[in-house]
Order: structure tokens, then C-alpha cells, then sequence
DNA sequence: CTACGTCGGTTTAACGTAAAACTACGCCGC
DNA sequence: GCGGCGTAGTTTTACGTTAAACCGACGTAG
């Protein structure tokens, strides 16, 4: 009454076992059109599922992808609360599946525990998401996997890099925002690492500032983390600036509680400050008004990230760095100024 | 150069290689403190890490637990996009993980393609979200695993179950509405299946208008899907209908866009609308005006989820059917009316 | 008519781990 | 001084699958 095996189909086709396997996994060279039609009708009354566990023993691969994301810092879970990881993994997983890979998901924490776990699965490529921290690169490089780094600028021939030119986007959207009139743009964003991806937009916000001649003032960087919360506070940071009408969100979660932050200081947008995102979450449409902000097509990039993965597992090559393409998406969170 | 076994320790340590398993699953009568030691310290140098694949295929069990999700009905896709989801996911990663388990995500579409390829890993339980088929019902049935269903009201011994009161939820969140002073209270939603969550939320809110001695009108009832975009679509049905100052909807993200279709007519909430969501995700603080709703601990109930099926794989009995609690967060898409 | 190739298989061995049965040795009680 | 028992292991076998080597029969080229 267990589950039929290799040997069960086998023994109602009255071919041997190896046979079985040889038609089940298309070898068919191997076997005669009448064997097969009799193996696949054993395959099918007996309702013959193939035990991966055994396939991967033998064959020392899973077709399992593992996917890494950082824990939040203070709970131990996963930062699915945040859309952007949320969106990524739904786009990566449909590449994956599309492509006959599964994906196994698992956050990391400070000790790269997880990590370890992961690898006892034999996985056959990962996949890691924001995570920054030195220690887990030497794991990654220990275990010898295909590995996808998203949003990365580490420099290290053992890695796969998918990205965006964060300077060059960075600086579309400062640029959009003195175009429209804004010479005091403040910059909101998350804790600024060397080489990561927010010193590069920091640095295109800076090319922006200089390009059109406008003093780079440091006190308009507001700086703390990638959190809705730290939007909402910061709220009273952009209103203590002098001269300063539009803020840049390094992320459409910042941006969010700025929105917030701001209806509670009893300002109106975009009539005295325009906002601007970076990401282009779903609920950049949600918040109130529609947030004008940067497409970086995340779904996409998740799907580009699977693909990519699938690619290099197939041995077909896949180029070491690839960027997707960004977009300004104008909603309602921006006013043209200095036309009033 | 190739990932240390078993065996490898065992000649590194001089035993044989029984005694490294038994040492590494913790049976140590069955070995010395000196041989403990030389074992773990083995182990160590060795890099040594369990081949999952292979004791899996021994103990017929993977320590996996598969967890199961809609696609979005167009794209082929997880619906993680949809934020209830992924809240829910991430609590069930965590106690999942607290509890020593692994977890695959795997959406299911029409065809439960992707229930077969998650049953080729032997896994050990199942938790399935919002999927309502019954072909689906009668694919897990046949996998005869342990089963948690989440918000479902199948009644089937086989089936462990997860929810809410939704009758008495929906009727509390109607009756504080009415308490506000809207005798006319519309319902927002998605599609009513007989049985499904809806149903029982529908009856919760005709019988706090009926206690309260308002008559029923259908018409007051706007049904559509559980998406953003209905909601913008609901607030013209809204305004449409008489003698309505307010709306029951059973979805935060249906609330979301409620309020931004209320906007966009030049609505005023909570002047002109009182509007109400259900499950109090995090973009519930995000939208404008903060949005006060039923909050049914998404992140909880995930949790809540994973520890009981914890607790099955140990054989801790776990009740057949959990309820979790629900609460009204006040926030600021409501006014008290009459009181003017 | 013999050597070779091809078709349609079968046999053997191996992947890494663990349950179950077995062993060797020392000790203790009577 | 012999049976029984506990300690610290070892040996054997099996899990389901597949790679690699093998095999017999038949056709056919030289």
C-alpha cells in the first residue's frame, strides 16, 4: 500500500527496473514502442510519483534553487513584510518553476546557520537577496554553488550579479525633480554602506545636484533605515530644511511613511512637498497620493534572476553581471514648481 | 575533494560508521565520551555536513513541510504580491524553522501539477492556503499526509483546520460601525462562495443590521475579487447607493483601494465615508487615512500555523480545528456621525 | 560466412544514511 | 565457574534510483 517504486512498475510491465527509468526519463532509444505504452500504463494505475530523495542521491543534484533573504533585525523572520522581497521571490519562483526548478526559501540571520542547512539539501544554485554580510559571502564561496548575488556590487569572479545602475537611476530621478522646478531635494534613505546600493544612488543624486549647479548640502541627506517607520520620522527631518520642496526616497517604503509622516505634520502633497520612490512596489499605487518613483520592474528582475539561474544550470552561459533597465513612473506625488 | 560522508569521518576517527551516525543523532549511550570527541572533532575538520537526500531516502520522512498558495489567476504566479500571503508565510517560516523543519512554497494552479511535483520530496505535512477546489481536496486527500487547511470550512476528519470566527468577526465589525452612527453600511468584497470565508462574514454583518433593527438590502452589498483594483472600481457603487455612509470590507487591500477610488471622486474620509478593512496588514497603517480594521494577526496566526503542525509531526496532539482571536484596531478611516 | 553494428534490453554496483541484529568483553551475583 | 547483563561498539542490510557495463539476437557489408 506504500508507494509504488521503479521496482512496482517493473514487475507489472515484466521489464526490469532500469528499463523503467530509462522510459520515465525519456531515454527511449532503449525501449520498444509496446514496452513503453505497457510501462506507462503501470506507471499510471499504479499512480508511480518518483522518490526525489533517491534521485538526488544518486545523482548528487535536486533541481532545488535556494533562495536567501535576510531576517528582520529584530524578530527572527523573514522580511516578507517587505513587498520588495515579497515580489522578488514571487517573480523568481515562477522562472524557477517555469524552468522545472524548485526554490527553497530560507532567511539568514547573523550567524549564517541557515545557511548551513540549506546546503545539507544538496542544493543545486542559490540565490541571495539583500544580504551584506562578509561572513556569509566566505560561506557562499566554501559551498561552491551557482550563485545569483541581487543588488550587489561585491566584485568576485565566484559570483553571478544581477542589479541596476543605481548611480545612473538615482541621478534620472534627482534630475527629474530639479526639472520640475525643485532646486532643494532632499535625499531619504536607508544606512548608507561603502560600495552598496545606496551609496551609488547617493552618488547619482550628487551628480544630479552638480550637473544643474546646486550646492551639495549633507544635511539634506537624511539617513536611517529601509523601513516605513524611518520614513514616517523623517518627516519632521525634510520639514526642518531650509529651502528644501521635494524629497528622493531610495525606497517606495520610505517614501510611504513619509507620506504618512507628513499628512501628520498637516502638509500637503504634492502642493508643499513633492516625494519621490524608488522601487515601484504594489503599494506605491496604495498610498495617498499615488507615488511618482522609479520602476525597477522587481517582478521582472525576480523572473530575470530565475531564468538566469536556470541558464546557468543548463550550462548555457549566462553573462556574470546583468542590470535591468529603470523607468520613471509619473503619479501623483510630484508638482511641477515655480510655474504657480 | 567531495563533501565529507559518514564514512569519511569514520575513518578519520577510527569507528566504524554506525557509530558516527549514531553520535551525530545524538544516540550516545551507544558511545564513549573519548569516541564522542573524536567523532565531533572529525566532524569539524572534516567539514562534515548530513546528505538530507540521503536520509531521507532511509527514514522516508524530509523534515520538509510544503506550503501551499493560489497562483494569480492571469500570471502564472505566486500570489505573494498579495500581501495577506506574505505575511502569512513569513510567521509560518519561522516557527517552522523554530521547530527544526524546512518549508517549500509551491503555488498551485488549475491543474495540481505542482501538488504532484512537491509530493515527489516526501514531505511530511502539508499547510495550504486559501485554495478552494475541491479536486484539489481530493489530490491531498489521496497524498494522505497531515494537512493543515487555513481558512477553510471544509469539514473532512482528514483535515486539520486553521481560522477565524468570521461570522463573529464581520459581526462585530459591522455592529461598530452601526455604534458610530452609519445605519447605512455597505459591504465591499470579494466573490461569495456557499461556505467560504465570505459567506460567514456576509451572515456576521446581516446580523448586526438585523440586531440592530436595519433592514438587509442587497444592493448594499458590492462583490467583486480580493484586489485593489476592485476596490477603486467599488467606490462609483458606492456613492451610487443612498442613505450609505460607510464600508464593511473584507479585505484591507479591497479598503485600500476603496479609499484611493473614494479620493479620486473627491471624497473626504472620514467626512464623507467611513470606510472599514479586515486583517490589519502592514499596508493598513500606509494608505490614507490610516485605515482601521479587524486585525486577525496574520504574522500570529502563520505562526500559529507552523507550531501546530509542529506539533503533529511529534505526535503532541494538536486540536483538529484552532481558532485564533480578532480585534478592531482603531485608526483613522472612521468618524462618529450624528454626534456633528 | 564471418565480423561488426544496432536494437532492446538486463545485471551490477553505487550514492549516504540508519534500523536491526549481532559481537566481544568485562563484571557481578550466587 | 557459569549465567546474565551492561557497555561500546560492529556488521549487515535496505531505502529508490541510475550510470556503466554487459548480453543476445538479428541484419548486413565485405
Amino acid at each position: 500500500m506504500a508507494r509504488a517504486t521503479i521496482k512496482d512498475i517493473a514487475l507489472a510491465a515484466n521489464v526490469s527496473p532500469m528499463t523503467v527509468s530509462n522510459v520515465i526519463n525519456g531515454r527511449r532509444a532503449k525501449a520498444s514502442e509496446e514496452t513503453i505504452e505497457r510501462i506507462m500504463g503501470a506507471v499510471k494505475t499504479l499512480g508511480y510519483r518518483p522518490n526525489m530523495s533517491a534521485r538526488s542521491l544518486v545523482s548528487n543534484a535536486s533541481r532545488m534553487v535556494g533562495v536567501i533573504i535576510p531576517f528582520t533585525e529584530n524578530q527572527n523572520q523573514l522580511l516578507l513584510d517587505n513587498p520588495f522581497y515579497a515580489e522578488m521571490i514571487s517573480g523568481i519562483e515562477s522562472a524557477l518553476r517555469a524552468n522545472g526548478y524548485y526554490m527553497m526559501l530560507s532567511g539568514v540571520g547573523e550567524s549564517n546557520a541557515q545557511l548551513d542547512t540549506l546546503s545539507h539539501w544538496n542544493m543545486d544554485a542559490l540565490i541571495v537577496l539583500g544580504v551584506y554580510r562578509e561572513a556569509l559571502y566566505d560561506r557562499l564561496r566554501e559551498l561552491a554553488l551557482p550563485t545569483l548575488l541581487i543588488d550587489s556590487y561585491i566584485d568576485d569572479p565566484s559570483f553571478y550579479r544581477l542589479g541596476v545602475d543605481d548611480e545612473a537611476a538615482a541621478y534620472r530621478a534627482t534630475k527629474y525633480l530639479i526639472g520640475k522646478g525643485h532646486s532643494g531635494v532632499a535625499l531619504v534613505t536607508g544606512v548608507i554602506r561603502t560600495d552598496g546600493v545606496i551609496e551609488h544612488r547617493v552618488d547619482g543624486y550628487k551628480r544630479a545636484l552638480a550637473e544643474a549647479g546646486i550646492g551639495f548640502d549633507p544635511a539634506r541627506i537624511l539617513s536611517g533605515s529601509v523601513t516605513f517607520d524611518w520614513g514616517a520620522e523623517a518627516a519632521a527631518g525634510l520639514v526642518a530644511l531650509r529651502d528644501t520642496t521635494a524629497a528622493f526616497c531610495t525606497a517606495d517604503l520610505i517614501a510611504a511613511g513619509l507620506l504618512a509622516g507628513l499628512h501628520r505634520l498637516g502638509k500637503r502633497i504634492p502642493e508643499d512637498y513633492s516625494v519621490m520612490g524608488f522601487d515601484n512596489l504594489s503599494i506605491s499605487r496604495m498610498v495617498y497620493p499615488a507615488l511618482t518613483t522609479v520602476d525597477q520592474s522587481i517582478l521582472g528582475k525576480g523572473q530575470l534572476a530565475g531564468r538566469l539561474i536556470s541558464a546557468i544550470l543548463n550550462k548555457t552561459d549566462a553573462p556574470r553581471d546583468s542590470f535591468v533597465d529603470v523607468a520613471i513612473v509619473e503619479r501623483d506625488s510630484v508638482s511641477q514648481r515655480g510655474a504657480r
